[in-house]
DNA sequence: CCGCATCCGATTGGATACTG
DNA sequence: CAGTATCCAATCGGATGCGG
């Protein structure tokens, strides 16, 4: 009689959260959305979730067909994890939830942000209508590449081939430049953020024009 | 040293899930996405939802500015629930949910069905292109008018100033019916479905063409 | 270190009963 | 009808352990 914990109705709304309502399942997905990643690396971008909590996630999602994990070498090795076709279609959705979550009250400290939070928030506030650029972005040590080009911005993992502009810092700052154009300067002054390249080009990057 | 139930990342995600990401929490929005309820209206579209934790659930909901609740007579009386101007922003993604949720397993039986949920889904499931039709729908008793013009489906509460059909039945047959068109035939049979009106214009309602 | 599994106190969810 | 009060089971969060 333990009736699991699904919300048994059946309408597509409880089913599907059935599958990523509960805690922490869509933070993952969240997680997933820009490149596979590690056991590790999701503790490191959720570091308030306790690594057994973290486990159980994997394994449902897993289990529910909305993520996968892959060998990264044959036979015994690190593996990551990363979203099922079904699992990606997701995307849209938790951009949307994003969006409409911009106007809830902020968290009480302290809060994390992690490296694809802030980039997912920069793909969607760069505008695209500015002039063609490609950023090497260096945060916490992990590398992206991010591209303005025909009115399209992308955000992948790993080196560029060439840059325009190389940019290092950490997610949390990169957060506070997104939200505040003004701390930029003081950001590049005491350090926080090293930048190579042309600063009007940045500038254009994080906030238009 | 609680420190909440919040996720603290400032992420947009995440503080959407601070909001909305709890238990039963969607599932009372999706409730009020069609009309305001009243308490008992949302314990019978929620049945295995506890009391209790609907009345947390809409506190919650209340307190962080997704819902609100209004007398329907002044001065002392029965109240209704309803979303704000941005719970009313969740629509559209809690409907994406809806479609995402359709390719997942099915809950284990006994399953519950709301009146609001299978409007909602034939709501998106009716041909706008279909012919011009207004139907009088009555669910478990509470009137509903669904209402095809000008290649738009409108669902809403109450009687309509004219029907060309009239249809009287239960949420969970009416979502039968939904999935299986066959099965319709059977229904008028057994009376688990009663119209008034053209079959042919109930098909090309529920079905298309 | 990485990828979990185990243990435990604090919260939360669920079912029932009860009150204004 | 519209919720509270109560009790108990399940879950969460945090710390720790442990094999590879």
């Amino acid at each position: 009689m333990p009736t699991s914990r699904s919300y048994r109705d059946s309408c597509g709304i409880a089913r599907a959260l059935d599958v990523v309502g509960e805690r922490w399942a869509l933070l993952v997905v969240r997680e997933l959305l820009l490149v596979p990643q590690r056991f590790s690396e999701l503790r490191h971008a959720l570091p308030h979730a306790s690594s057994n909590l973290l486990a159980d996630r994997l394994r449902e999602l897993e289990h529910h067909g909305v993520i996968g994990r892959r060998k990264l070498t044959s036979t015994a090795g690190p593996q990551v994890y990363e979203l099922t076709e079904w699992g990606r279609k997701l995307e849209p959705i938790v951009l949307a939830l994003g969006d409409w979550g911009i106007d809830a009250p902020n968290p009480p400290e302290p809060t994390s942000l992690s490296a694809t939070s802030v980039l997912i928030f920069l793909r969607g506030a760069a505008r695209p209508d500015s002039p063609p650029i490609v950023c090497r972005l260096d945060l916490d040590g992990s590398v992206w590449t991010v591209c303005v080009a025909s009115g399209k911005v992308q955000v992948h993992s790993g080196e560029p081939a060439t840059a325009d502009i190389s940019l290092r810092t950490d997610p949390k700052t990169l957060g506070s430049l997104l939200a505040d154009p003004a701390s930029l300067d003081t950001a590049l002054a005491e350090g926080s953020v090293a930048l190579v390249g042309d600063l009007l080009a940045l500038k254009r990057l994080l906030y238009g024009g």
